[in-house]
DNA sequence: GCTATATTTCGCCAAACGATGATATGAAAA
DNA sequence: TTTTCATATCATCGTTTGGCGAAATATAGC
C-alpha cells in the first residue's frame, strides 16, 4: 500500500518490489494484468493454484504497489497501476514487461486467458466450485510443484 | 554468467536477476561497486560478514550478470558491467541505483568504504586475519541476524 | 618443491517462503 | 435475516535461502 512506501526507507521499499518480482507466479500475474484487469477467480483459473495461494500472491504484489484492486459486486478486480506516472515501481514494471513479453510461459498464459476472459466470472466460479466438490480431481490440475520447481 | 542468459528462457533470466536483487546485502554490494571496483576482502570489511557468505552473494550476482570479476594477483576484483550497453540487466541496475542512492544504509556504506579503500588490500586482509585469531572478537562484528532481520 | 593466504566450495542450522486446507469475513441473494 | 459464495487470513508442511566454520582451490613468494 502507498503509505508504506512513503514512510519506509528506500532499502525497504526497494526490497518489497524486488522480492515481489522474484516469483514466477507473481510475474505471470503481472503480465496477465498487462492485458486487462482481472478478478481473482480468473487468475486462479489461469495459474491453476489454490485461491488462498493466489490471494497471498496478490497481497504481496499490492504491498509493493505493483497492483491495485477495487471491489465490484461480489468480485475483486486487480489491475496494474499507471506505471508511467509512478517513478518508484514504474521502471521496474516496464523492465519486467519488456523482459517477459516473448516468454513461452507468458504467451501460453495469454492464450489461456483469452478463453477465460470470454467466460463470465459467475460461470467460471461455478465451474471451480464444482471441480472442488469432485474431490480434488487431480487429473486436471497439473502438479503445482512442477510449475515452480527450479525456475 | 553470460551463457546462461542466452540459453535460458526469459522467465529464468528474469528470475535470476530479481532474486539476485532481493537481498539487502547484495544491494549494498551493487551500490558499493557503483563507486569503484573492489576485491572480496574490501566487501567483507564493509559488510562485516564471513568471507564465505560474501563469496556466495557475489556468485549469485555474477550468475545474474549483475557483476563481473577478474583476477589480479592474489585478489579477485568485482565490478558492475557497462549497464548502458546491456539491455537485459541494464535497466534493472539503473533502477536499483536510482532507488537506493539516498538510502541511509547505502550512504553509511559509502562513508565506511572511503576509509576501507584508502588501505591497501594487504593491510586489510592482515587485519582481518588477526581479528579472526583473536577468537572471534564478538564486540566489533554486530550480530549479523540483526542486519538482515525484517528489512 | 613448500608455505602462506585470498577466495570458493561444502555441510550444516535457523529463518523465510510457497503451497495447501480450514476457517473467517463480508457482500449479494434469497 | 439467513444463506450463499468470492476472497482473505490462519496454521501447517516441505523446500529454499542466508548465515557460519571447516576444508578445498589456486596463486605468490620463499
Amino acid at each position: 500500500m502507498k503509505n508504506n512506501a512513503k514512510r519506509d526507507s528506500a532499502m525497504r521499499t526497494t526490497l518489497r518490489v524486488t522480492r515481489a518480482l522474484s516469483d514466477p507466479q507473481r510475474l505471470r500475474i503481472l503480465l496477465m494484468l498487462g492485458a486487462a484487469e482481472l478478478c481473482v477467480c480468473r487468475i486462479v483459473e489461469a495459474l491453476r493454484l489454490a485461491p488462498s495461494t493466489v490471494s497471498k500472491h496478490l497481497s504481496i504484489l499490492a504491498e509493493a504497489d505493483l497492483v491495485t484492486s477495487h471491489k465490484e459486486g461480489r468480485w475483486i478486480y486487480y489491475r496494474r497501476p499507471n506505471s508511467a506516472r509512478n517513478h518508484v515501481v514504474g521502471p521496474a514494471l516496464r523492465w519486467v514487461m519488456a523482459m517477459l513479453d516473448r516468454d513461452p510461459i507468458i504467451q501460453a498464459d495469454r492464450k489461456a486467458l483469452s478463453k477465460i476472459v470470454s467466460m463470465a466470472p459467475e460461470t467460471l466460479c461455478r465451474r471451480q466450485r464444482e471441480r472442488k466438490k469432485e474431490f480434488q480431481s487431480p487429473s486436471d490440475r497439473g502438479d503445482p510443484a512442477t510449475w515452480t520447481k527450479k525456475l
